[in-house]
DNA sequence: CGTTTTTTGGCACCAGGTATCAGTATGAAC
DNA sequence: GTTCATACTGATACCTGGTGCCAAAAAACG
């Protein structure tokens, strides 16, 4: 006999509960036309979690006050800044930021967190991103807690561009380089064109 | 005798659960030295649902498509992909993806539509950003449409490497132009580090 | 056929409530 | 003092959406 029955049952119910998680059990008992009892072995099988504690579940990551600013002005917490000479933020690689599947970090966060502090180590009140020139070198993966230092290379006095490198590591291991052109407002009256990234002076 | 305690409470009430809308009426009781019913009798003064209803609006709120995936797979919308040689995609700025005060769009935004479709172009279950050179023209804006376009120029049969390189526009305007190299999974069996960006096969 | 797996039913129990009725305390009004 | 209104508390029945457990029925398999 195919067990896929079951096996396809499992499937569907999966796959339903991720579509809509709102389902309660009498629902579902409806959609795969067998008994509520089979309903929660089924959920017991798969560890899907009750309708309420699934509910909860979400209403706690969108309450998550991190989640809740999806990507703000800094991402990463600055826990040191020498301006225009060098920083340091950390950033915690959480559910959020990876991809389901392989639980690796989303490149754009690891670089948003190297170019944030890339314009916030910058003495000016506006900084935009010129270019950068980055390597991705592992991957970041869930959990794992990102040091991203950045170290001002040429303050750019003269010209109004700064160049700063940042180095992001994982415990001892680097997981991102990158090298960033900054134009900075202060300096000459306009530097040139605009970055497509702004500074709006925040810790 | 002043009304003044059952009016404090109910605003303690109100604040409580504003800060925490986790806590069940015991927990309340426990907070505001009451009784159970008077809990549900100030809930029901002030029209505050049962916790369980407040969870599923949280839940509700979250499940927002719009709201739910801020950053999906794909940045973008894309419109246009021949494996392998080229793509193109859409993106809209929007609120949520500018400073508030200036109206410019987040620099990892724009680089994570490029990056991402850098690497759906590329025709192979994984494939891993490993370096980008990468520089921000003029600063996107609210309301402007991204038009990412995408070249693979070496296709990286022989390396397990491809280039691909991405041009962004806004109408004919570039603001965005970026070289990447993708790691790929199918040419050599390990193709050396995994990059920062993985690509779980979808659209 | 017998055995195993799968499915179903039934019952007790739980949290976190709603709804309702009754009783108590307290102070102000007459 | 008595009466009345308001606030608070208690107790009970009931609801939803489950868990946990046990036993029986049904299906599939060798």
């Amino acid at each position: 006999m195919e067990r896929l029955p079951k096996r396809q049952r499992h499937q569907q119910l999966s796959r339903l509960i991720e579509e809509n998680p709102f389902l309660t059990d009498r629902e579902l008992t409806r959609l795969l036309k067998v008994s509520i009892q089979t309903i929660r072995l089924d959920r017991l099988e798969l560890a899907i979690p009750e309708l309420r504690e699934r509910l909860k579940m979400m209403a706690e990551r969108s309450y998550d006050p991190v989640r809740s600013l999806p990507l703000h002005e800094v991402i990463g917490d600055i826990v040191d800044l020498q301006l225009d000479k060098s920083g340091i933020s950390l950033f915690e690689i959480r559910e959020e930021h990876v991809f389901s599947r392989s639980g690796i970090a989303r490149g754009h966060h690891v670089f948003a967190q190297a170019n944030s502090l890339a314009v916030a180590v910058i003495n000016d009140e506006i900084a935009l991103t010129a270019s950068a020139d980055i390597r991705f070198i592992r991957p970041a993966r869930l959990g794992e807690k990102c040091i991203a230092k950045a170290y001002v290379r040429s303050s750019g006095s003269q010209k109004g561009k700064a160049k700063v490198e940042v180095f992001t590591y994982v415990g001892d291991e680097m997981v991102f380089q990158g090298n960033f052109v900054i134009y900075r407002s202060r300096m000459a009256g306009d530097a040139g064109p605009e970055g497509g990234e702004a500074h709006e002076n925040r810790g």
